[in-house]
DNA sequence: CTGTTAGCGCATTCAA
DNA sequence: TTGAATGCGCTAACAG
């Protein structure tokens, strides 16, 4: 198995595009041009439809539309069906919601102010869950998400469309994130802001409690991958290097390991400490890359990551290049994502529900929550790769 | 390797719950009460601030105030910036969206209305790099994504405040979803709608090329496991329980197999058919487990799944079991997911870019691309499971 | 350069 | 039970 197992690991893809090489391709436009079809309206849409218009063509008053609507015990049963029928035949399908949202105050949107961009933000695994865990909670709610990125231009974006806002991790300006949601619901999760109730996970316990297993096998050497942990700088890193531990969550498990370390007796300048900047595949293989190309002497065997991409990158760059986990090289995460679970060997780290804390910061701006911050638990995960 | 191996996948994962067993715990309320802070403007707020307001306390008119905001060339740079200054210090931010909204009949959003709830959306690796590739464009053009799931209930969840609006994948009532995007620039995705330019992807030659390469390697017995290739049946199904190739993606995909089939003298309906009905870790272990578990004298050794989730669980649950992939089984999937790329041994699969997809959508809604129907390419990407 | 006027589409008074 | 009037906050056209 081994043997055959490395073939297979060291053979590149191969790739064989099927199809036209030119590019994308064009299908007969006539197929699916939009100027090919009818009209769908029953009646020619000569005007954009609205409740006055409906009124008129009617012979009521938009009240009486309006109420058909949205206040059926304002009317006859009889009265409000035939409306309902006459406006359906006219085409119009309802209120529309911009005029409803001026006149009424609320959308029916919740607004989640990302720290990425959209693009890496529902790339990211972490992210990910936390903005489908928010999305789980406002599916009941008939509520609609909206998604914006952390650096808004002036416009805002629309933040003042929704009903709520979620704001996520860090933001570079966060004064101007407190003047976007002033006097707008608003509940953030993994960042403090004045005023503001949080969802929060004890980063530095869990974190303890992961480096405490990890090094109850007494390592060689330790290597650290930390995310973020330094202004803009991407791999090998110094102490002073750091930022202060209020401006990053992983800088709070950084301070859990450190304790671990020292309660083993082993002085944390001594471990080498890598920075990584982007929570990415790509962005994580060159720092583990030159990590795992050192000489075999210089080579950690406890790879303390802390996030589970890294580690979950480690694990693949570490098989690609014939090293055992965990028998050469132990490795542990932080976050529990899906995919750390789901494969062999089974990622060892700390599960910290981003569902749970996505549906719970929802919850509290649909009032289905007290809205006070709360810290949820965390576990530790002993997976195969640091048994 | 293989013994250590073995005995680390059959080991359940430990969990070791850290703190308080007892659910969520709270922190002291006084720490991030929002009432314990006093409110942030620099004025105090009796009144909501409005343009109206603000030129008010200026002593100009709401149009001047809006022009600073809006349209600097028609306004001196000092009174614009007196005029900026004096809002800002009034805790006004800007005009309201909505308003701005209701007058000029533009949001800056771009809605996308999903086939399944937005949960399910968000958690399926395939609609959520499709997803990701709306957001990217969206990103670089300063515009707002907002989700809507599937069955969006009477009031349409706020299709009607989007500029554009992308639908994606088949969706129950066809006809009201035409409705909804009315008079307003839409585009689809994988599916066909009457007058909606579509975005797709040639399903059929796809997998004709994959099923060409995973038979050169002739297999005793093979087995295909679809998505939805039925209405709610999951498990084993016969061929004639198909539904038709119009209203599924990955019905398409199973026509070109079956070709594929044919042509290696393989009779089509010698092979087993299994179903799932969930594109989740969750959904396709049942299945998986149940077509693993046979006799090894019936267990097929070439498995084509009809998507990457169902191969990457797949080759997750023959590893539990000892089963060498691909000595033992050979595995193919279909989407080309960043998972199944990222880990040994790597899928064997048909990538369609989804990323890509979903770009090229917001694009053509973006007045960025002509606004017609295509087909993007395919490529067929050979791993370690199938070599 | 600045102010005035007039709605955008709707829901909510209040009167009939 | 229905209708007329009002304004939510804003911007485009025009007049000054």
């Amino acid at each position: 198995m081994a043997a055959a197992a490395l073939a297979a690991i060291r053979s590149p893809t191969r790739r064989l595009t099927y199809a036209p090489g030119h590019g994308h391709r064009y299908t007969a436009p006539a197929a699916h041009d939009a100027a090919s079809h009818p009209t769908r309206a029953t009646v020619s849409q000569t005007k954009r439809m609205t409740l006055k218009t409906v009124a008129a063509r009617l012979g009521v008053s938009a009240a009486t539309v309006s109420n058909a609507f949205n206040r059926p015990d304002q009317l006859s049963q009889a009265r409000r069906e035939e409306i309902l029928a006459a406006a359906a035949a006219l085409g119009y399908h309802g209120p529309d919601s911009r005029g409803r949202m001026l006149r009424t105050g609320r959308s029916g949107i919740i607004a989640m102010l990302l720290a990425e961009n959209l693009f890496y933000s529902l790339s990211d695994s972490v992210a990910s869950e936390l903005i489908a865990g928010v999305a789980a909670q406002l599916d009941q709610h008939g509520h609609s998400l909206m998604l914006l990125p952390g650096r808004l231009e002036q416009s805002g974006g629309g933040v003042d469309m929704a009903d709520g806002v979620i704001v996520y991790g860090l933001h570079g300006a966060s004064s101007r994130i407190l003047d976007l949601i002033a006097d707008r619901p608003a509940v953030a999760i993994d960042i403090d802001l004045p005023g503001i109730p949080a969802v929060h996970v004890d980063n530095y316990p869990a974190s303890l409690a992961l480096a405490r297993h990890a090094l109850r096998h007494p390592p060689q050497r330790v290597a650290i991958v930390g995310l973020r942990l330094t202004q803009s700088h991407v791999g090998q890193i110094g102490l002073e290097a750091l930022l202060s531990a209020d401006l990053t969550v992983t800088r709070r498990r950084l301070d859990g390991i450190f304790k671990a370390l020292t309660e083993a007796a082993i002085d944390p300048d001594s471990v080498a400490l890598w920075n990584v900047d982007q929570n990415t595949y790509e962005g994580c293989v060159p720092v583990v890359a030159a990590l795992l190309d050192q000489p075999a002497a210089t080579r950690p065997d406890l790879l303390i990551c802390l996030s589970d991409r890294i580690a979950l990158t480690a694990i693949d760059l570490a098989e690609r290049r014939g090293l055992r986990v965990p028998e050469d090289l132990r490795i542990t995460g932080f976050d529990g994502i899906a995919e750390g679970q789901r494969r062999r060997p089974r990622l060892t780290t700390v599960h910290q529900d981003n569902t749970a804390k996505g549906r719970l910061a929802a919850a509290m701006l649909l009032d289905l929550e007290p809205r006070r911050s709360r810290t949820l638990d965390t576990e530790l995960l002993i997976g195969d790769s640091a048994p």
